[in-house]
DNA sequence: TGGTCATGATAAATCGATTGTTCACACATA
DNA sequence: TATGTGTGAACAATCGATTTATCATGACCA
């Protein structure tokens, strides 16, 4: 009795299916550091051309491919960036992810996603990601109290960018890739201002987050630019949602009461917010922009199929996400601040403003 | 002089930063091995519980975290699992997005995120990610006429799901989980029907494209139950955006002119399509739902918030990315077709609709 | 023509965790 | 008491690419 063939018909292939760097060096006849050193373009090597070429048409007859582990084994680098957000279910982000993925792969490398909560909440996964190399680099969404002595932590221990923070915290921790939040506001209050608004409103997120700061910061200054005044009546701060955006205009609407005098135009903290507005908008029988101007930071692919299309401000999301992997990649990133002011925010003057 | 020393003063530190697991076991004083074993549960250790607290406790005190690249050259396995959609800017597959993640985190794995253009365009990433074993495992949107074979291929190398694709082709290839399109289909078609609306029209995407023919399948079903006929007048087939969507409304609008035999209801292939129909609604002056009632597959956030709010039918997106994670990581996925009903479809009849 | 230097290819070590194999010890039975 | 069996831990090999150190060869100069 054969038992033993007979159950394990084909035993040789079981244990490596892959084409290994010896078996290229074995085919071009050539040792296995040379094969290396010719496919990794090592300068150093100034092999003939015919071998070179022996080397690398026997990789590409062999269809080889590196073997990740004992690369990064050697090298101590996975190929691997990953990139943390606060939700990723919102469609704000995905802009970012967009281009941050782009120019990743552009380079061989891929992205891992990760939650910004996870990483607050799960020990676990946070030493698998920060301690354990598991990536070469994060991208990081910044901009939150209690985290930010988190991402410093992180910061220490892993390159590491920082997108779309406060300036302030990130001077000597990571560098820090941000829109041009000042100036994006700004364009959208003038542009308010210039339709003759003159009492204008905000409904944004969290009155302690940075960013809605920053950006508050803005229309503040551009109102006072035209001798204006951003008013604590006319303001509300819950989240970064379209369900805060229609919680916020019902609770200024009860506020204004039957009263006349109410700012005629309204400024939301992000699309979302926008969003809501519209719909608290309608169910209040405020016709807008008749009634009420809307104008929301931060444009999204929704924002002009919207009923009326919703202006807005673009934020540069794509190249902040261009830029961040960039910095990973390149040299090893300092602490510095890069404001992404090309292309500068776009106004995207729609149909929720109107002259007052 | 001691220039050297002055040079690199903390050169010992330089080379190896981590802990390895060599520390840890020399910290408990065991060998190196069971220390691996104790770490990992092998049950075939039945060292002294005594032992064993004292290994756990080097690891935990040492913040011991296994370096991914030897671990994966050993057990070749990668602790990834790559998730490839048609367009990660379209916020259509967020959920989808959302249920991998979360359920590949719960075990440990990350997910490292493709686009399908990039894996039918560009070779080198096609083979890092296939060949390489860069991943342990694949979930790939399905149901593209030229893009069938490459799954094939890419299933024949690599652990395989495939969602969101027609059963026809996947029977043999690899596992395939999707919604009951058929059921979802039906009913938003059934409710259409109760609210008195006898001719019914569709937008939506390719035609040929398979998770259409499944869709346009089951409204043609629900409307022969019920005697009633889908006229191809009645029909756009374009993309599934809402660009198409706008301008499928506006085609079909010429094609009606001013006749009055029209669709009293339209169903939309999805919800981006059906946003775009409300905008060309309004441009049109066709008041929705009074003068026309639109319905569309596939709920997304955004439904609910839109003026007037979007009648849908939901699809278990969610579901989908956790079991497709799920059946990557717990055995060998055999071929075999799993449609998710539970949840089941859930209608969400809002503003778009109403009686005829 | 012999010696030295430059150049590049090869040998050997390395990265760190895992796993098959061997070994030692203890207990039980003859 | 001696041998056999079982159990659990240590030894050593392995995964595959990279890189340092070593060696051989050729050229060029004295």
């Amino acid at each position: 009795m054969q038992g033993e063939s007979s159950q394990e018909p084909n035993r040789a292939r079981q244990r490596r299916d892959g084409v290994r760097l010896a078996d290229v060096a074995a085919a071009a006849q050539v040792s296995t550091p040379l094969a290396s050193r010719v496919l990794n373009a090592d300068p150093n090597v100034r092999a003939a051309d015919e071998t070179k070429a022996r080397v690398l048409e026997a990789a590409e007859r062999l269809g080889y491919v590196p073997n990740i582990g004992a690369r990064t084994l050697r090298q101590r680098r996975t190929g691997l960036l990953g990139l943390v957000v606060h939700n990723l279910s919102s469609p704000i982000y995905l802009d970012l992810l967009q281009g941050a993925r782009t120019e990743a792969a552009a380079n061989n490398y891929f992205l891992v996603l990760g939650d910004v909560d996870e990483l607050l909440t799960d020990e676990e996964a946070y030493r698998i990601l920060v301690n354990g190399k598991r990536i070469d680099g994060l991208i990081v969404q910044g901009g939150h109290g209690e985290f930010d002595q988190r991402i410093a932590d992180i910061a220490h221990a892993l390159p590491t960018v920082i997108v779309n923070a406060p300036p302030t915290l990130t001077e000597t921790v990571a560098p820090l890739v941000a829109p041009d939040e000042g100036a994006a506001t700004r364009m959208l209050t003038e542009h308010l201002l210039a339709l003759g608004h003159t009492r204008i409103g905000l409904i944004s997120g969290p009155r302690d987050s940075p960013t809605n700061q920053l950006r508050v910061e803005g229309v503040r200054a551009a109102l006072a630019s035209a001798g204006c005044a951003l008013h604590d009546v006319d303001t509300v701060h819950l989240t970064w949602s379209a369900e805060a955006g229609h919680a916020g205009l019902r609770e200024l609407a009860t506020r204004w009461g039957n009263s006349s005098t109410r700012p005629t135009a309204l400024i939301a903290g992000n699309s979302l917010i926008g969003i809501g507005m519209l719909r608290a908008a309608a169910e209040l029988g405020i016709e807008v922009p008749r009634d009420l101007s809307i104008a929301a930071v931060h444009d999204t692919w929704i924002s002009e199929h919207l009923v009326p299309a919703l202006t807005t401000v673009s934020l540069p999301l794509r190249e902040m996400g261009e830029t961040a992997v960039r910095l990973l990649l390149t040299d090893r990133p300092e602490a510095q601040q890069i404001i992404i002011s090309d292309p500068p925010p776009l106004l995207h003057a729609r149909a929720t403003t109107a002259t007052n």
